[in-house]
DNA sequence: TATGTCTGCCCC
DNA sequence: ATTCTGC
DNA sequence: GCAGAATGGGCAGACATA
């Protein structure tokens, strides 16, 4: 198939808004698409070329703008993944510049649809209004397998195309070969939001309160002494964490999935902030030198799977039971079954006291939902506000032409001015947008290339859940996942906070 | 060698 | 990660 | 309720450049 043919489809489907018309687009373009190419176009169609990652961001696609398109359209899809595949095979000494040489090669034969198509794929921006989810619809319908039946073995298998060519080329008896099994991580059971502990377990009845812990997320897979550690993104993490890999050879099982956490702690049993965590947390080299002074300790919530018995479809109680017959205490996290509010919330303020991140309150009822967004887990985490002025605003956003993007300062009350403390878009709705565009155009004191520059007189609620150490804003300190509630027509500069407040809430950490 | 820039199925 | 929006 | 889009800070590592 050529290339060009996709690119029409992914037109097509970026213009129309319905799932069902997008699914259908793309259903079409499975049913025609020789078997032997399914490994290459439905990765695209996901948003991603089948490589990943391939060495090439932005700073390398922005440098590609002046290459003149083919009038007329001529690559093949086989053409384009061989081009990847070289690409990806790069490295070394002048990789980047033979890197940019394939890359202006391949462009070069493109149209100028087929070389937007490229840039927004390799740089991550497909925008098509469909990814994995529309390209699973799409599966089930061109094979006429169930939607359901198709994600299940997407989670299990971790990976669509695999799934796309068994479904479309064997059917729907061939899927059942796509089984939990060990050393096929499944993807990752994910949990929504919840205010806080009494409402959770209200959702929830009887629940289990775990501490949660600001590590990273890890899937541990053992059969006898052979171990394997995959991140959230099914990475393989092994090398960097050999505790983690010692903890499972050491659990009486002769095959074992586990799912944890992985994060630094400090010899008193309080944990180390998250950016510690990470500076052994994928690490490749130096990780023996590193070792002794930041230890990588393994908590484990739960068991996927235990000599050959997938327990996904098992409730969350039995897994439980499975897991701490097997894994030492020290290794579990912290947690307490209960279903009274005031016994839960003291276990959630004691997880906070102990420096941690929050709680996850999950039902003991519920299965793992690979993938998925479970209502039956729900995360509490503590977040504290301040009072900020924006200092300027950037050109993005969801709607082009609006002033989405905001700097956030701190009042410096010793020196005068402000501290800029970093820059969030969350929490802002179409409407604010609007507003804030016209409002901000008319304090404009300056601008460059993406930035408006405003006198500093707006103030926002801005909501975050950390104070971190950062060598990139000139106080060194940044604020973590900070959003806006609010703007405070009701406050000017002067009631902002101050960034001598921010330096204590760091010193004392922020979360205490 | 030292420093800067870019990238990452990155981690959160 | 968080949040908003369209379906 | 789900899926998608749009964007945050910071880390290690690879490579380019001075």
């Amino acid at each position: 198939m050529r290339l060009a043919d996709v690119v029409s489809v992914s037109h097509a489907v970026a213009r129309t808004s319905g799932r069902l018309e997008k699914t259908q687009h793309l259903a079409d373009l499975l049913t025609r698409l020789p078997s032997d190419e399914i490994g290459i176009v439905v990765p695209f169609l996901s948003g991603s070329p089948r490589q990943g990652r391939i060495g090439i961001g932005g700073a390398m696609l922005s440098s590609m703008r002046d290459i003149p398109p083919a009038d007329a359209p001529s690559l093949e899809i086989r053409d384009v993944d061989a081009a990847f595949d070289r690409l990806a095979a790069m490295s070394g000494a002048g990789s980047a510049t033979s890197r940019s040489q394939v890359l202006r090669q391949l462009l070069g034969r493109a149209t100028r649809d087929e070389q937007d198509f490229l840039v927004r794929l390799l740089f991550g921006e497909l925008r098509q209004g469909a990814l994995e989810g529309i390209v699973i619809d799409a599966i089930a319908r061109a094979s006429g397998i169930g939607a359901a039946r198709i994600r299940r073995a997407v989670m299990l298998a971790g990976d669509p195309a695999s799934v796309a060519r068994t479904a479309l080329v064997d059917g729907d008896a061939a899927l059942s070969r796509f089984i939990l099994e060990p050393f096929q991580p499944v993807q990752p059971m994910l949990a929504d939001s919840a205010t806080d502990v009494a409402d959770a377990i209200s959702t929830l009845g009887d629940a289990v309160i775990e501490y949660k812990l600001d590590g990273a997320r890890i899937q541990v897979h053992k059969v006898d002494d052979e171990v394997k550690v995959y991140s959230r993104n099914l990475r393989e993490v092994t090398a960097a964490v050999p505790e983690v890999v010692t903890v499972a050879r050491g659990i009486p099982a002769r095959a074992i999935v586990l799912d944890g956490e992985a994060i630094a702690m400090r010899e008193d049993g309080t944990p180390h902030p998250f950016q510690i965590t990470m500076r052994r947390f994928g690490r490749r080299l130096d990780v023996d030198r590193l070792r002794p002074d930041l230890p990588i300790t393994p908590f484990f919530f739960d068991a996927l799977y235990l000599d050959g018995e997938p327990l996904v479809d098992e409730p969350l109680a039995r897994r439980m039971d499975l897991l701490t017959a097997r894994v030492t205490a020290s290794n579990v996290v912290p947690r307490v079954v209960t279903a009274n509010p005031a016994e839960a919330a003291a276990f959630a303020a004691q997880a906070l006291a102990t420096g941690h991140e929050g709680v996850m309150v999950k039902a003991l009822t519920g299965r793992y939902a690979a993938g998925r967004r479970g209502q039956t887990w729900l995360k509490v985490k503590q977040a504290r506000t301040l009072d900020l002025v924006i200092l300027a605003a950037e050109w993005s956003g969801r709607r082009k032409g609006t002033l989405s993007n905001l700097h956030l300062g701190a009042r410096d009350s010793e020196r005068g001015g402000f501290v800029m403390l970093g820059k969030t878009f969350k929490g802002l709705t179409d409407e604010m947008l609007a507003w804030q565009t016209k409002k901000f155009l008319a304090l404009e004191i300056g601008r460059d290339a993406y930035t408006v520059f405003i006198r500093p007189e707006v103030v926002a609620e801005v909501a975050f859940n950390e104070i971190q150490a950062s060598s990139q804003y000139p106080g060194g300190l940044a604020l973590r996942f900070a959003r806006v509630k609010r703007y405070r027509a009701d406050k000017s500069a002067a009631d902002a906070d101050t960034f001598a407040t921010i330096q204590e809430m760091y010193g004392q950490g922020s979360r205490l």
